[in-house]
DNA sequence: ATCAAATAGGTGTATATACATATAATATTA
DNA sequence: TAATATTATATGTATATACACCTATTTGAT
């Protein structure tokens, strides 16, 4: 216990908190930042970003359907991403494709192209690998980290 | 718990996740989203970004002391924050100032002007009433956050 | 004492986030 | 049906992140 209260106070340097809900508050946006490091550090060998490889996630869900923009930005884990733009750099690296929706014009769906489907397989493999190495929890504890999380979220 | 399950499920539209330990990583990643959009809400009317106002906080640990750019860097949340620019910006908004460091030429100082601890008071107010009527957990919960991220993590 | 290595801070560039606005297409409703 | 509201996407701007590189200063080794 006193080694856990130790290691949020290493990593930002500071032992004055407030009570454990504000320590539980910087803990979970170090943690998200320290695993967002992790895997954006696996993907740059692959000249992806973190959001990028959210974006072609999303896509394989579905393939080999197209997907929307709109329905790609609701499934997004930071909600306030500017898809058209994060696509504009997978269209680029010819990762994924646009075309016009044949039922609403003012739509643009996208799909996955032999090489984002590639890539993904590629660098997902090279992820849950990395994460089985770094990410050390029983199934257990990670169950209870959900629980708690979706309790502390409450009605949102 | 079976509410607990859909809320993830419902945030990112998903329901595919590989195991307990994968939706915990989404869930920890969505969750400091989720906190980090709230408070940036409450601190746009104070015209501060969430990262300006931890580079205030961290000031504030020290005041009346000066703090070396080095060291607000080693604090911070998010270690990789570009802090020399996230200065300008307090800077120009007079809400920090820059001086020489007397030991280190190499050093640049920083330290809160009145009126960034003017603010920093009344901020701090506002998101820690917003943090109780939001982030509703018991203290109990909480230390078990903590433990358990802290566990994630193991030795760094 | 001098030179090489390390350190602190700043700057440049690409990408992402946050928010406002623009544009075209669709839906609504008077 | 015509006018209006809404929706889907794209774009513009300020700030932040990620990473490389530059400069001045300090440290350390010989």
């Amino acid at each position: 216990m006193y080694i856990c209260i130790v290691k949020l106070e290493q990593a930002i340097q500071s032992s004055k908190f407030k009570n454990e809900v504000h320590k539980a508050t910087l803990n979970i946006l170090y943690t998200a930042w320290w695993l967002k490091t992790i895997m954006s550090n696996e993907l740059k060998e692959f000249g992806l970003t973190h959001e990028q490889y959210n974006v072609l996630r999303i896509l394989k869900g579905k393939h080999p359907e197209q997907i929307c923009v709109k329905e790609i930005s609701c499934r997004m884990i930071e909600k306030s991403s500017n898809v058209p733009r994060i696509i504009d750099r997978l269209v680029i690296k010819k990762l994924v494709k646009r075309a016009d929706s044949p039922f609403d014009k003012r739509e643009t769906v996208i799909s996955l192209t032999q090489s984002g489907i590639t890539i993904l397989e590629v660098t997902t493999e090279k992820i849950n690998a990395l994460m089985e190495t770094t990410v050390i929890m029983k199934s257990q504890d990670a169950a209870q980290i959900n629980m708690l999380l979706e309790k502390l979220r409450g009605t949102e």
